[in-house]
DNA sequence: TTTTGTAGTCATATTTTTCTGACTTATTGC
DNA sequence: GCAATAAGTCAGAAAAATATGACTACAAAA
């Protein structure tokens, strides 16, 4: 059994997880929309010019698996799916906005 | 012609070239690497197990073309070349190391 | 002068990531 | 009941990133 800190200490260099969680095509921009409002498959798909279902699906289980984001869902009106910055989320943002102003 | 500045405004997301100076498999262990002191190609490919010329090669220059490293030609004794980290480069460190304290 | 070390390039594989299109299940509106 | 929307899954295709092995050019050492 492999355990997220594990893997993590495999890392030769601390921060290659870190960053890895936000690597990968789609993850920082739904992350970034998340940060605003909690964000839904469909419109995200409908948002995100030029992504797909698959891409979409699998980026949202990995942000959710390293728990930036969380799944909720709505037994509302019609019935749907969300997902929430989580508190751990929230801590990034300030330090990605760090990384913007140092360009 | 296409700037370094267009690209990163066309990034939907304005961290995100940022990431990506550091995406792939070897540029975050090649950039801690030169933090303590400067680099060499032939070091780096002994040093870091699994790397390969080729994609040692890719990255530093893609390091370079960001201003992350710069190249320095050594024209004494054992004529070889050396990577050392840009003031760039240095600014970056911290953030980095905050992002490490998050997880 | 033949070998060794440094710093690569090049063409070609292999691997990983991302995309496409078809299909599914459940709910809601008409 | 019938079509539409939401939220996906799955297999396979295409594209992008990495790796391999052969080769180059230059300098220095044996």
């Amino acid at each position: 059994m492999t355990t997220k800190k594990e893997l993590v200490e495999n890392e030769t260099c601390p921060a290659q997880g870190l960053l890895k969680l936000l690597s990968g095509k789609w993850k920082l921009e739904i992350f970034r929309l998340a940060f605003d409002a909690p964000v839904r498959f469909s419109s995200l798909l409908r948002q995100i010019e030029g992504s797909n279902k698959q891409s979409l699906s699998v980026a949202l289980r990995e942000l959710e698996e390293v728990e930036l984001l969380e799944k909720i869902v709505i037994t509302a009106k019609p019935l749907h799916i969300e997902y929430h910055m989580t508190p751990k989320g929230k801590s990034m943002v300030p330090v990605l906005k760090q990384l913007e102003n140092l360009l």
